[in-house]
RNA sequence: CGGGACGUAGCUCAGCCCGGUAGAGCACUUGGUUUGGGACCAAGACGUCGCAGGUUCAAAUCCUGUCGUCCCGACCA
């Protein structure tokens, strides 16, 4: 390929609205161009990534077994409307409506339609298991996209759904791509390690994520430098928080006592309450699938939404308004508690944290505007429905595995493991018959990766100051030559076309910069886009009989004009090698 | 949806506070000189100052509204 003919509009400076160094590498390196918020045209070189890594992902995924297919991208609701998810996505669906004003979605997943399919192909045990995966487009509604690629309203995605006669078939199926995606990510040249993940609206009860760390990510992971430990900390857990509870008994009964105007833990920490922060009950009101429920929480804690939302199977969870407190509980937050002495609607749910448990002399709000309670024993002045883990790990406390302290990180997840069972092919009646001629619904699993959001991790983890340094795999172009003299009978331009074509014969693809620019404009083009090696063929050079090669980040290295493609070719090979795990 | 910032040339930005004929650098065009790390000189082209309304003799500048972008949060498969 020669540079002149195809486009590569790279950028001097960095574009105002590119925050982190991999959305704006993505710009100044002209691999995309944003048409507007969230929605993103890839241009040739971005395109050429892109593919590789599509590439690696279907080796990978037919080594495991996979079987691609393409699915419609734009569906009818009625399926969605069977699995439940009409209402519970409905806040990522984008919607549309045909000139008969029937309605339609466009695709944030493929679930509804893979196991619409299975229901009609799959019958019988003989034909499983089944992995099916496909590459495509999805849409979501996302109510900010962010960071380039990193969150877009449209974004590519692989997605495979396995389908299983049995559990233990489908925890099979779940470690094929488990190992699969460790390998597709140690191919593309990123760093990536597999955490325990919360299932949230997808369903399930088993799944981990894939994460690359990096300060820009979007998720934290708490995890333990053994390596025995790493969750994301919506799913982490620990042996409890560093200080313990208290437990020593302080009175008969609770005391009402004045607080005016103290309405947080803070303030009643402070003179001339000191109450410590773990002395207090923090009492939350949330609206669980429209029904009011009370959380507590030890004052000095604070409360793990997607937690809840799992142990307690609510699909959608959300902080009660002040209005409907006051209605509630007839005091405002800031004296809320859960003393059943004190409840206006003691039917309402108590669910409290593990933390809490045996907890005496404890202080809590009154219910009552400006009062507080104190010499509350839980089991005594409470009544809680269900105890739960449903705090957020801190980090130093200990790992339940090894006891050591956890730590915690930012991380991009791109890609996300879940064993569903049998959600979806119960909803969508994906039955099979078994050998006694019984009828069982399919046992299911799935399996994503964000094709472009890997895409930008690999530039967030792989830049330095001069630009992106793309790993062989799935660099746009391994080679980039670079004749310093573009005259076309020149000795550097006609030495410059021979190796391309050597290089092509081998399979390696490379880029020569015909441009007529001098050489420092293509230096640092050439870095910027990042290009793993770069053979430089100028006047001096030649004149002593040697070429340049020059990887990128690395240090020069002179090689004679007649290895000069035997050199590339063993260099390219060796570090292919290193990726392919 | 809440909080914050910003919309001026293709890009990065100044000008706005304190109203008075639209600016710089880069990029682009032409000519010349250069040619191993984002060259130099000269000439040139490029703008309804996001949009709409208002105040004013006069608005990029002040006011109101609106749209868009980015960040934080909420949300998030």
């Amino acid at each position: 390929m020669l540079w002149s003919q195809t486009f590569i509009p790279t950028l001097k400076e960095t574009p105002a609205d590119a925050e982190i160094v991999s959305h704006q590498l993505l710009l100044r390196a002209g691999l995309v161009r944003k048409l507007t918020g969230g929605l993103y045209t890839f241009l040739p070189l971005g395109l050429k990534v892109l593919r590789k890594i599509e590439q690696i992902i279907r080796e990978e995924m037919n080594r495991a077994g996979g079987i691609e297919v393409l699915m419609p991208a734009l569906q009818p609701i009625d399926i969605w409307q069977q699995s439940g998810r009409y209402e519970t996505a409905s806040g990522v669906l984008f919607k549309v409506r045909d000139s008969a004003r029937k309605d339609w979605v466009l695709g944030p997943t493929h679930e509804e339609v893979i196991t619409s399919l299975a229901a009609n192909e799959l019958n019988s045990y003989r034909q499983l298991p089944k992995n099916f995966y496909q590459i495509q487009t999805k849409f979501r509604d996302e109510i900010r996209p962010r960071f380039g690629l990193m969150r877009a309203k449209e974004f590519l995605m692989k997605d495979a759904y396995s389908f299983d006669a049995t559990d233990a078939g489908a925890m099979t199926s779940y470690h094929k791509m488990y190992d699969a995606y460790t390998r597709i990510f140690a191919r593309c040249g990123l760093q990536a390690f597999p955490v325990e993940a919360d299932t949230g609206v997808i369903g399930g009860n088993y799944s981990h994520e894939f994460m690359v760390p990096a300060e820009t990510g979007e998720n934290d992971v708490v995890y333990c430098e053994s390596g025995k430990y790493a969750a994301n900390i919506e799913k982490a857990v620990s042996r409890g928080p560093a200080e313990s509870t208290p437990s020593e008994s302080t009175g008969a009964a609770p005391e009402k006592f004045a607080t005016p105007g103290v309405v947080t833990i803070e303030a009643l920490s402070a003179a001339p309450y000191g109450v410590s922060a773990r002395h207090q009950i923090k009492t939350l009101v949330f609206i669980a699938d429209s029904k009011p429920i009370l959380v507590l929480i030890r004052g000095d804690d604070s409360l793990n939404e997607a937690k809840l939302m799992a142990k307690t199977g609510a699909v959608q969870v959300r902080q009660a308004t002040a209005d409907e407190i006051v209605d509630l509980l007839g005091a405002r937050p800031g004296s809320l508690g859960a003393v059943a002495s004190t409840l206006k609607t003691p039917t309402v749910p108590v669910y409290a944290d593990e933390a809490l448990r045996g907890a005496r002399g404890m202080t809590t709000g009154a219910n009552e505007d400006g009062f507080h309670l104190r010499q509350v024993e839980v089991d005594r002045d409470l009544k809680v429905g269900a105890w739960y883990d449903l705090r957020t790990v801190k980090v130093g406390e200990a790992c339940v595995e090894t006891g050591q302290p956890l730590k915690i990180r930012r991380a991009i997840e791109v890609g996300h493991v879940f064993k569903l069972g049998t959600k979806y092919s119960e909803k969508l009646n994906a039955t099979f018959l078994s050998e006694d001629g019984s009828r069982h619904p399919a046992v299911m699993g799935c399996y994503g990766i964000g094709v472009t959001r890997t895409l930008q991790a690999v530039i967030e983890q792989c830049n330095d100051k001069d630009g992106i340094r793309w790993p062989v795999s799935v660099a746009p172009f391994t080679v980039c030559i670079t004749p310093l003299t573009v005259t076309p009978e020149s000795q550097p331009m006609t030495l410059a076309r021979e190796l391309l074509a050597k290089l092509a014969e081998a399979g390696i693809e490379a880029i020569l910069d015909d441009r007529d620019e001098r050489p420092g404009v293509k230096f640092k083009d050439s870095e910027l886009v990042g290009f793993p090696l770069r053979v430089n063929l100028g006047e001096k050079s030649l004149a002593k009989g040697e070429i340049e090669l020059k990887p990128r980040g690395g240090t020069m290295r002179m090689v004679p004009i007649a290895d000069a493609a035997a050199e590339v070719i063993a260099w390219v090979r060796a570090e292919s090698a290193r990726l392919q795990g």
